[in-house]
RNA sequence: CGGGGUGUGGCGCAGUCCGGUUAGCGCGCAUGGUUUGGGACCAUGAGGUCGGAGGUUCAAAUCCUCUCACCCCGACCA
């Protein structure tokens, strides 16, 4: 590709609108471009990206079985309704009538479509196991979409569903998978973290996302720093700082006047903060819930989102609290009534907790469970914190923050069970297909890896996702024998099958290295007078600082060589 | 949805508080010329409903009201 022809050119200045790294460099290198919050289109450049990652996703599932498919965007909001994910799903479903006005979804996902679709054509466990996958454009209305490609509205995803006929074929599916994914990131040069995920309040047993580390991720991640342990904080684990249970004393109230938080209580009554109870209030699909939890630890909503059973969970209003006759910030789990109580594993202990009065300036002292009150449910509803004790060997925990780059689910029959997708065992007895989703977001992805991959100058693309390989460089000058020769590599690389991108526009050097660096293509060849006098070119690697001269007889020698190293 | 911010040629910004003639600067773009190893220089030039609507005024980018869009933080988020 000659560079005077390509549609699209960098940008000189940082865009106003972006903030974060991958964003800036995605608009300066003319790659995307904003069409409204969460939309963008693609530009040559952009799109020649999103393609490679699009056929090594492509060529990596149809190694692992996967048969691609088309699936319509438009759906029927009757099928979501069918399985009740348009209440999971909520506002983030875009939604729009017909001309009869029949209401109908943009497409999120596509199980619902997809799971009634084999249910036509699937009768037997002869029929099974399937894997069925497609690349295309869903919509999601998220509340505020960001990072440019980070988090969009509308984006170009690979998801993949598993049809197995029982557990153990969708274990082994889904070890297919993950296998996989791990090739696909290998491939496109990006180090993922395998971790254990939240699978919603929809999901199966099992769940894992693929996280790249980078500082710029919204998701932390706790992992260990002895064995593999690692999960979405949302889901991880933690032993905590044990409190030595203490013998039981009497219940007692004491006088705290203007003290309401575990900081101010721990400090008033010299207590260690692991020796309070937190009470926090959430809303659950419109139920007043309180939950209880040691001092010195959080409440991890998503895994009290998922004890609850619930849509909806949101903290109380003060205004919530108080119609329910309970003080705010000298709440107490003693005598409550008509709230259902929620209680972490932490407070379970006999320790002589301090707690709530349950009127203004009063605290309890010596609240122990469950001498002194009663809970509805008592299970791990704490946050996981870097410094604790590994779930699994009692190592250390470490935090990071990281980038999900692809999500994998074993869903289980409830979609098929709502759908009617059932097939005929080998007994002659009707089951449900035991289902798998496996999804990679595109576009994101693109957006991780120059998050991993860049400098002060720009990109730096690993070779097998750059929009082209090879950035010839002619520096011109009158007289000279540049063009001539640039014109002869440029024809040369491309008998080669390699992809180039030739700056033959009539530029200062400046300008053209320093495109060359934004763009972030791996390999740049240039030619000048200066190389031409020693009958040589100079290569250089993105990724590397220095140049190196090359004789012009062994510029394709080399060169293969680096192509090969690179994969 | 709550909090904060921004809308002025393709991009980045000044001008708005305190209304006043042809709305300015840098980048980019066009033409001509001089340049050519890390974002060159000179000259000439094109390009703007000042986000939108309404209002105040002799006069509005500037003041008032309403509204829209976008960004950031939070809530939210398969």
């Amino acid at each position: 590709m000659r560079l005077s022809q390509l549609f699209g050119k960098t940008q000189r200045e940082i865009p106003a609108e972006a903030d974060t790294i991958s964003h800036q460099l995605l608009l300066r290198t003319g790659m995307i471009s904003q069409v409204a919050a969460g939309v963008y289109s693609f530009l040559p450049l952009g799109w020649r990206v999103l393609k490679k990652i699009e056929n090594i996703i492509r060529e990596e599932m149809d190694k692992a079985g996967g048969q691609e498919l088309g699936l319509p965007v438009l759906q029927p909001l009757e099928l979501w309704q069918e399985t009740g994910r348009d209440r999971a799903f909520g506002k983030g479903l875009f939604t729009l009538s017909d001309r009869r006005d029949r209401p109908l979804v943009l497409g999120p996902t596509h199980e619902e479509v997809l799971t009634q679709l084999v249910s036509r054509y699937v009768q037997s466990y002869r029929d099974l196991p399937k894997l069925l996958y497609q690349i295309q454009t869903k919509f999601r209305d998220e509340p505020r979409p960001r990072g440019g490609l980070i988090r969009v509205r509308e984006f170009i995803m690979k998801d993949l569903y598993s049809f197995d006929a029982d557990e153990a074929g969708l274990d082994e599916s889904y070890n297919k998978m993950l296998q996989a994914y791990q090739n696909i990131y290998d491939r496109c040069g990006l180090p993922t973290l395998l971790v254990e995920a939240d699978s919603g309040a929809i999901g199966g047993k099992d769940s894992h996302e693929f996280m790249l580390i980078a500082e710029s991720g919204e998701d932390e991640v706790i992992y260990c720093e002895r064995c593999k342990y690692a999960a979405n904080v949302d889901k991880a684990e933690s032993v905590k700082e044990k409190v030595p249970p203490e013998e039981p004393l009497p219940l007692e109230e004491v006088a705290t006047p203007g003290v309401t938080t575990i900081e101010e209580v721990s400090a008033f009554l010299n207590v260690p903060r692991n020796h309070t109870l937190k009470a926090v209030f959430y809303v659950a699909d419109g139920e007043l819930v309180f939950a209880m939890i040691r001092g010195d630890l959080e409440v991890n909503e998503v895994k009290l989102k998922n004890a609850l059973h619930c849509v909806d969970l949101h903290m109380a209003t003060e205004a919530e609290v108080n119609q329910a006759g309970i003080v705010a910030g000298s709440a107490s789990p003693l005598g409550l009534k008509g709230v259902k109580v929620v209680v972490d594993e932490s407070v379970t202990p006999g320790i002589n907790f301090v707690a709530g009065g349950n009127k203004p300036d009063t605290h309890i002292k010596n609240v122990n469970y469950p001498r002194d009150f009663k809970a509805d449910i008592v299970v791990d509803i704490s946050r996981a914190r870097a410094g604790e004790g590994c779930p699994r060997c009692g190592g250390k925990l470490l935090s990071t923050q990281g980038i999900e780059v692809g999500h994998v689910f074993k869903l289980g029959t409830f979609l098929s069970e709502a759908l009617g997708a059932y097939f005929i065992d080998e007994k002659g007895v009707s089951r449900p297909i035991v289902m798998g989703c496996y999804g990679i977001g595109l576009g994101r992805l693109v957006a991780a890896a120059i998050e991993r991959y860049h400098d002060d100058k720009g990109i730096i693309w690993p070779i097998p996702i750059a929009p082209y390989q090879i950035y010839l460089c002619p520096l011109y000058r009158e007289g000279s024998q540049v063009a001539e020769v640039a014109e002869a590599l440029y024809a040369q690389f491309e008998a080669e099958g390699w992809e180039v991108l030739f700056d033959d526009r009539e530029e200062s050097p400046g300008v053209k290295f320093n495109d060359a660096d934004l763009l972030g293509i791996p390999i740049r060849v240039t030619v000048s007078p200066r190389t031409l006098e020693k009958d040589s070119v100079e290569l250089k690697q993105r990724s590397e600082k220095e140049a190196e001269l090359v004789p012009r007889e062994e510029v394709i020698t080399r060169l293969k060589g680096l192509m090969a190293h690179a994969g």
